[in-house]
DNA sequence: TTGTATGCGTTATCAG
DNA sequence: CTGATAACGCATACAA
């Protein structure tokens, strides 16, 4: 066996006095082997530390053992990818499948994963940041490439996990509903997101059936500032005595502009997120918001998608929960003290 | 030429009238073809679509065209991760590499690097989170393996990117001392970690040429909650008119600390982080603070390993200034105001 | 300038 | 149960 070079499988076969053929039955256990020879392999793929090489496998296989995902072209910070990254990797990993990472040159959403395709670059993909009628759904069906979405999608043969926004904003309105508050105004982004309209719709369904008033609305972009502006007129338009928001950004921008105001959220008017960005704890007073589970969407989406890989039907689309987490921001800094328990962090350390 | 399969390259020749040899040497450019033959093998590859698979290049080359990268371990989010995976994956991708994307199993830093070695599954890798005496780079330097490390490694020849904290530390401290600041304290975190210390050696030098009292130093780990609690020893004990801090995080905490006392950040006192996470601009006050240039980061990293990759010799080690971002917690919300021109965020939005 | 033949490391098919 | 051998798609000497 050469010393420089990686061990191939005859290396391994000359080691243990088998052939080629023998080592690959062993390792892929596919014909039945003797117990004294597998044995003698095994010594030999241990001894030389081998390990089929992915290219040599996949040529007659016809397959990659790669999963695509491209990564989202927001110009905005997302920092709940790397949690999702994290999970769909180990998931696909305990498939003996790995991740392969690619981005967009242009706005052609679809253009990389034909390239990726042409080449026999991958055996599926993940997507994420799925909008209405999203082309790359379409695009990959239609050439019955197996693939997995986070988000929704109409077709309810397609793999797609989602987070249910409109439970967790009913979550939310529960929430502040039980502590009593009966003014609770929502502050949306404009319609025709699929995410905001989810978590819109969860609001107004609510507020009908606790007979609250689903008219106390005001929409803005997903800006701090702007919603920081808009507190004046959501004051003196809806007076409410509680403000769901449908993001972090925006429940941030009203925690700010309330301040401005003069109010002392938490105390005097409650507010909550959705999203649970890192700076929801890291606020005075600290945000009530949702968290999303990435790691279970991105479990599950890869769950899925090796089903459909390897043949098995996987069901369809499914919803996942979003988590309350409950701060200063509703319910006072004194009590939330006492309910206080966060993890030590570090990030921005690469 | 078949429909439902991938094209191959005998597809190509055939359509072109030529052989296979041809056509790998119009893809390849290796040796001359004449105009007339070279113009029929490029219609016949646009016509099919052609595309040489990554598996069967990889082959006969003996290399995969594969940049691995390890995702960290934190299990605290990590902001800026997506913008400096978005670089290495297209800047990759000039030099016709994909990146391959892996996680550790269990503590071993090194086994996961080992194991894709072991199956050919890299050409190089890129390194993030690198710190004193960082196993992974005696492993992959003693194999001879290409790689390229974010973060500071003591060997001059490893081609290492670092972000200058000590610089961007001192820049916090002059912003302060131009400012007026005479008794400006530092939060850092224990001694021990690579960034850590940088940061704090920053200050300490600084501290001492401008004639300041270099001791005034507290520390603790990185939580919003420890670094909000040691405010009232931090202000008896030094008295500061201004807090350097060693992060974001930190420096949040400080912050609430100060309101906790009753004073104003950026009017009655300053303060500076370090990360410029999302946070720093989603507070009132917003955080003054040290953006990475991650997006340079990433670039750098992998423009110099693929030089390496490719023979030529690329340079060792270089550090990269971080930005001041300079926000209302140094100059109070009124200047801030005038000079603010944040963009829209989107976080949380995958 | 172009075509032919061989090998890259595996897996799978088929004899033995 | 095990071993020889033909693919897989491509690159590359080498021959023409």
């Amino acid at each position: 066996m050469p010393s420089g070079r990686r061990p191939t499988i005859q290396d391994v076969a000359n080691h243990a006095g088998v052939s080629m053929a023998t080592v690959s039955n062993v390792v892929n256990g596919h014909a039945h082997v003797r117990d004294g020879t597998k044995k003698r392999v095994l010594e030999a793929i241990d001894a030389l530390g081998y390990q089929a090489s992915r290219a040599a496998r996949s040529l007659p296989a016809g397959r990659t053992f790669l999963l695509g995902y491209c990564l989202p072209d927001d110009t905005s910070p997302n920092a709940a990818l790397d949690v999702f990254l994290h999970h769909v990797v180990s998931t696909a990993a305990r498939a003996d499948l790995e991740v392969l990472l690619f981005t967009q040159k242009d706005l052609d959403k679809v253009q990389p994963y034909a390239e990726i395709l042409q080449r026999g670059g991958a055996d599926g993909f993940v997507l994420s940041g799925i909008d209405y009628n999203d082309t790359r759904v379409d695009f990959l069906e239609q050439r019955g490439i197996p693939f997995a979405c986070f988000g929704r999608v109409a077709d309810e043969s397609v793999i797609s996990v989602d987070v249910d926004g409109a439970a967790g904003i009913q979550a939310a309105v529960s929430h502040l509903h039980s502590l009593g508050h009966e003014r609770i105004a929502f502050v949306g982004w404009p319609e025709g997101s699929a995410t905001g309209d989810d978590r819109f719709d969860g609001f107004s369904t609510l507020a009908i059936a606790l007979g609250l008033d689903p008219q106390r609305v005001v929409r803005t972009l997903n800006d701090f500032d702007l919603a920081r502006k808009l507190v004046p007129a959501l004051l003196s338009d809806h007076r409410p005595s509680a403000v769901v928001c449908v993001s972090d950004t925006v429940a941030l921008g009203v925690l700010a502009g309330l301040r401005d105001e003069g109010l002392t959220p938490g105390g005097q008017i409650a507010v909550t997120g959705f999203d649970d960005v890192p700076a929801a704890s890291l606020c005075a007073p600290s945000l009530t918001s949702l968290r999303q589970p990435m790691d279970r969407v991105g479990a599950l989406l890869v769950e899925r998608l090796v089903a459909r890989l390897t043949g098995e039907d996987a069901p369809g689309s499914e919803l996942v929960e979003p988590d309350l987490i409950v701060r200063e921001s509703t319910i006072g800094a004194s009590e939330a003290a006492l309910a206080d328990e966060s993890p030590p962090t570090q990030e921005g350390i690469l």
